[in-house]
DNA sequence: AGCGTGACAATTA
DNA sequence: ATAATTGCCACGC
């Protein structure tokens, strides 16, 4: 069995990372407004390959986690980009929250 | 139980 | 706008 048992956390983390449509981001701070940390470790944990859009979660400032790398998928993704393009519009990109997953 | 660490967040200077 | 500080909570040893 390749995928066990994640924690009920990581994989409401994980499910909810997986939500996000393309075009779109969402804070750590959004997808777990008491444990943001734990958002990260689960990206960490997971990797690049997991099959998780990592690069649509970026930090409550727009800013993004991964520099360069990040930005590039993003751009390729039409995200929306604040002037300067180090940052994203959250204004634009949040995603907003989709039924059945309410933060704590 | 304590201690250190962290793909964070909010505040203050 | 950047840097430092504090708060937060979950994980691993």
């Amino acid at each position: 069995m390749l995928g066990v048992a994640d924690d009920e956390r990581t994989e409401r983390i994980k499910a909810a990372i997986r939500a996000i449509p393309e075009g779109f981001v969402r804070t750590y701070g959004d997808i777990a407004p008491r444990t943001p940390r734990l958002v990260g470790k689960v990206l960490r944990d997971a990797g690049d390959e997991a099959g998780l859009p990592w690069h649509r979660v970026v930090r409550a400032d727009g800013s993004v986690t991964q520099g360069e790398r990040q930005l590039k998928l993003l751009r390729a993704e039409l995200v929306p980009l604040r002037p300067g393009g180090k940052k994203v519009d959250l204004e634009d990109a949040r995603f907003p929250l989709p039924p059945g997953e309410s933060p704590l």
